[in-house]
DNA sequence: ATAAAAGGCAACCAGGAGGTTGCATCATGA
DNA sequence: TCATGATGCAACCTCCTGGTTGCCTTTTAT
């Protein structure tokens, strides 16, 4: 089990840190953008066209779902992957924040020129 | 020098997975949050309050730099960083482009149980 | 002219990340 | 019930990463 505690009902507030850690890898980031069309996959099926090994998937499906972005359920012999857009929604208000701030500092900028 | 061609004129196109990687770490992530008020400042200055070494901040300002978040010029005895929007724009991009999938997932699962 | 400030360079180190292989376990279709 | 398919577990390996220390070079203030 991870130590970000994800078992604490609601406040699931996976650190901006990690979810940028985690989609920060090529083959993640595929499999994000695979899983991201709604369908939910079993570990075979996803390594299934892959370079790497079965266990490699495994490894980054768990970076992936420690990180919030995918979920994961047992379904009789096979365990399917799916998407949760929760984290990405997350990451997103982060990079608002930034924004933000950069555009309130141009604001500040532009005013202080025109004076 | 990185391997991403940097100088290419314009198409400054860092792939998403460095971005995320970039921002994948604490660190740097601060680093950015203190650069987002759009006031360059040099190493020593964001070096003088951090736990770490100048050294080791400058590592983490190479990370970033190559990845296309911020920016370094020379003047005189010091080197100022600064932020680049440009790269944060790239990966909001690249999160549309997944939540749009999403969606569309989303509306097509929809419109089949109503019909 | 020089001491102090700001960086750059390189070597070095411990730990983590990405991958692999081998083997055990659970579920299921014949 | 039994072979096969889908995973889980664990050990192992290599390379990258985050950090450090030591020392040299360039600027600048006095």
């Amino acid at each position: 089990m991870s130590n970000v505690d994800a078992s604490r009902a609601g406040a699931t507030t996976h650190a901006p840190a990690a979810i940028f850690a985690a989609l920060g890898d090529r083959t993640r980031l595929s499999l994000i953008h695979r899983l991201s069309d709604g369908r939910p996959r079993s570990i075979a099926s996803l390594s299934a066209d892959a370079a790497i090994t079965r266990q490699a998937v495994t490894k980054h499906l768990n970076v992936l779902e420690e990180a919030g972005l995918v979920a994961s359920s047992r379904m009789g012999r096979e365990s399917r992957y799916s998407f949760r857009p929760e984290a990405i929604e997350e990451i997103r208000a982060y990079l608002d924040e930034v924004s933000r701030q950069w555009d309130d500092a141009l604001g500040r900028l532009k005013s202080f020129v025109e004076k």
